[in-house]
RNA sequence: GUGACCGUAGCUCAAUUGGUCAGAGCACCGGACUGUGGCUCCGGGGGUUGCGGGUUCAAUUCCCGUCGGUCACCCCA
């Protein structure tokens, strides 16, 4: 077996390039449609841009290296520290809000396993300077019009949404002390992979009352605001702002047309980092993948990293479990170019030569042109020519002989049906005259 | 990092209880088809059976190691 690429990393033959190449292409058409406008970083970082954001305990899942220079540096894991950044190193003189998207690869060192591998290429979409939840309700729309211009609708996608601070105030609400919301919200995270017992125990040890956990669990199932308003019974003044921004979220996004691929649901916690308010993630509807996309509100990052203190939100969808739902679904097309026009002539070199010199002409006015490149029998040449997927073929005259008489022919490879022209030129004005050869 | 399962041509797979078992289909290349393709027929290239040890008269088939793959945990993108 000959060596691969890496464990975790992918080599892209054209097929599998023209995939990724045409999920690119959907994420930065919708990304223009909502007005966000593209930038880049470095894929290599110093160390300390991300260990200052998240510990030294992430190294060990970070591809890090000493340079030549003696500087700690990584390939990086995630774009927000980059974003962050940039913004912050202009956030002045930076148009408000800030819409802006990035397709970086980016890279981690993990084991890999399915929709998980140690380099993918995401989607970041992010807007920075806006406080209120229409712009939240804005970066869902955007999430889920791609959703809709890949063809899942919401039969196959669910948009799951909560709100960290609505937890804190439902939390607070079932009499669940401050001081334990954060070890609740690790449970929380992990209910739907945790055997009841065990979150009940782990709720138990976190100092959480018997009646208290049982609110909980149902709380959890609930997934309109109307349940949650209804479930809780009680209410107070910080549940009630809550309850109304995420009411006031949930009917923005269905004002802009996504409303129905979008569920309130508490269990949505999206890790432990940086979140302030909403989070959202992105699921097929049938629970086969790992989340398609999944993002929030992280207000108080910036103003962490030493920046400027702006308020920021932002999502990240990846092309791995985004493909493989794509595939499973049949949804998956391909951006590849095939070739427009073939073109084929006799067997011997003078009859190569008149192919080149058309070839070259067709290839001035932009189409997509190929050629036997050495001289064989018509009968092969159009054989080549059904292989590589071209739309059309012109047959050449011989250079010298007469057989087949003089006039060129452009055939149509699917209908069969053919034209002739009495020379090179009427061929080059007739095909450049009539492009659309996909 | 931990655990389970798996590893035969580019792809999908076959090879009786270890004994001509290294094969088929698809794909690729060539020929039948000396001015027209996708059908058909024929032929060809390509595998040290992931790699390295061990057991045995004999291993693709058993054992160990290693590398790789898949899945789960950890963690999250």
């Amino acid at each position: 077996m000959a060596q691969g690429a890496l464990p975790g990393f992918r080599d892209f033959y054209p097929q599998e390039l023209a995939e990724r190449a045409y999920i690119m292409s959907v994420w930065r058409e919708v990304a223009r449609r909502y007005a966000f406008v593209e930038y880049d970083g470095p894929p290599l970082e110093p160390l300390e841009l991300y260990t200052k954001k998240s510990g030294e305990e992430i190294v060990g899942q970070l591809y890090n290296f000493d340079d030549k220079g003696g500087r700690q540096v990584a390939l990086r894991p995630e774009m927000t520290p980059t974003v962050a950044r940039m913004v912050g190193a202009r956030a002045n003189a930076l148009r408000k809000p800030v819409r802006w998207f990035s397709i970086p690869q980016l890279f981690r060192y993990e084991r890999q396993q399915k929709g998980r591998l140690r380099e993918h290429y995401q989607l970041n979409v992010d807007i920075f300077g806006e406080a209120s939840v229409a712009a939240d309700a804005e970066l869902m729309a955007a999430a889920l019009d791609m959703m809709r211009a890949f063809g899942l609708g919401h039969d196959d996608v669910r948009a799951r949404v909560s709100d960290r601070r609505l937890l804190r105030a439902v939390l607070t609400t079932i009499g669940a002390a401050e001081d334990a919301h954060e070890a609740v919200f690790a449970v929380i995270d992990k209910v739907e992979r945790t055997p009841r017992a065990v979150s009940e125990e782990k709720l138990r040890a976190a100092g959480l009352e018997e009646s208290a956990t049982g609110k909980l669990f149902e709380l959890l199932r609930v997934r309109t605001a109307a349940e949650l308003r209804a479930v809780i019974g009680t209410t107070n003044r910080a549940l009630d702002e809550r309850l109304a921004e995420i009411e006031q979220y949930l009917d923005f996004t269905a004002r802009l047309g996504v409303g129905e691929y979008v569920q309130l649901d508490l269990t949505i916690v999206r890790g432990l980092a940086y979140y302030t308010g909403i989070v959202f993630e992105l699921f097929d509807a049938k629970g086969e993948f790992r989340a398609i996309a999944g993002g929030g509100r992280y207000d108080t990052l910036l103003a962490s990293l030493g920046g400027v203190d702006l308020p920021a939100l932002g999502f990240g969808m990846g092309d791995v479990v985004l493909g493989e739902l794509l595939r499973a679904r049949g949804l998956m097309k391909s951006a590849a170019r095939p070739v427009e026009v073939w073109v084929a002539g006799g067997e011997r070199t003078v009859d190569l030569q008149k192919v080149m010199s058309l070839a070259a002409s067709l290839r001035a006015e932009g189409l997509a042109v190929e050629y036997s490149l050495r001289p064989q029998q018509i009968a092969k040449q159009f054989k080549a020519a059904a292989t590589a997927g071209a739309k059309r073929a012109v047959i050449v005259p011989l250079a010298t002989d007469a057989v087949g008489g003089t006039e060129y022919t452009i055939r149509d490879l699917d209908s069969g049906e053919q034209t002739k022209y009495p020379d090179a030129d009427a061929v080059v004005r007739a095909l450049a005259a009539a492009p659309g050869a996909r």
